[in-house]
DNA sequence: AACGAAATGTTAGAATTCTAAGCAATGTTG
DNA sequence: CAACATTGCTTAGAATTCTAACATTTCGTT
């Protein structure tokens, strides 16, 4: 018999194939990746944020995230300002043109989402919903500093 | 207030965060990169499937699972056999040193999820793995055929 | 102030993954 | 059976992402 922590490994590799199954059949929008929209979004509900906070929150590497945020900036989509007295940090705000696009992959986004999840039952949902944000709390308290 | 199906959308998008969470300093082993190490561990699984069926659990494209089985075949972990009467088959089967180095993968990384989630009360870490049922349930629920 | 350590962001090149086209084998339809 | 579509897999080239090294700025200690 496994340890819960067993368990749990052997269902956290299929999460995967979970978000696939989800995602699949998501349509582009403007010519942007995959990754320019997530960063689109992220901007958009977290604005004025460095890049290294985009990037760790896109789970990308901070040398990717410079090439994102390039391309969304030449887009016209994005751009960056000095924001603070430190003039290490970088800050990212959306263009006029940005902020309607990335209201428009937002509303998209959770069209398409709403339309995979049509076969299920309300009890369904709901149950996949307290899932969900079971993870999350699970990942902030994983977060939480140490010590603290 | 949202509805259902749009709080799900946002809740979904945080997935690969707490995968990141999970998965970050992970060892590397035997010079397997990650797509390697899941492939790997799949086949171990699963022995015996066919390309097609490997490159979907993985959420690998057709193409790029083919680059993965012949880095594993070229370092003599597995073994492409023709498995059936479909000539355009190929099937995948471990190597004795591609069973050990999986077991070794498989042991390594409950040892680390396990590490990762130990700061957690035995109550958080239940819902954790209710929650990841569901999520696979639900899964299984959205791969059903439509009509039967 | 001065020194080294750490943090922020960029760059270059390698590694990984994707897309689209292609080949061979099988299935389907008339 | 013949023609055509589909399936399984591979290939080639493009796109994406990663790693490691770098320049600049800030922090911390003396």
């Amino acid at each position: 018999m496994p340890t819960r922590g067993e368990a749990i490994a052997e269902l956290v590799v299929l999460l995967p194939m979970f978000m696939k199954t989800l995602l699949e059949g998501l349509e582009t929008i403007a010519g942007l990746n995959v990754s320019e929209k997530k960063a689109l979004m992220c901007i958009c509900k977290h604005e004025g944020g460095t890049m290294s906070e985009y990037s760790k929150r896109l789970g990308l590497a901070k040398g990717s995230f410079t090439t994102v945020a390039d391309s969304l900036e030449k887009k016209g989509l994005v751009e960056r300002v000095l924001g603070s007295d430190d003039r290490r940090k970088w800050v990212l705000v959306l263009t006029q043109k940005g902020n309607r696009i990335a209201r428009e992959i937002d509303t998209r986004f959770k069209q398409h989402i709403t339309a995979k999840l049509a076969r299920l039952s309300e009890e369904d949902l709901e149950k996949l919903q307290q899932a969900l944000e079971t993870i999350v709390a699970t990942m902030e308290k994983l977060h939480e500093r140490r010590y603290g």
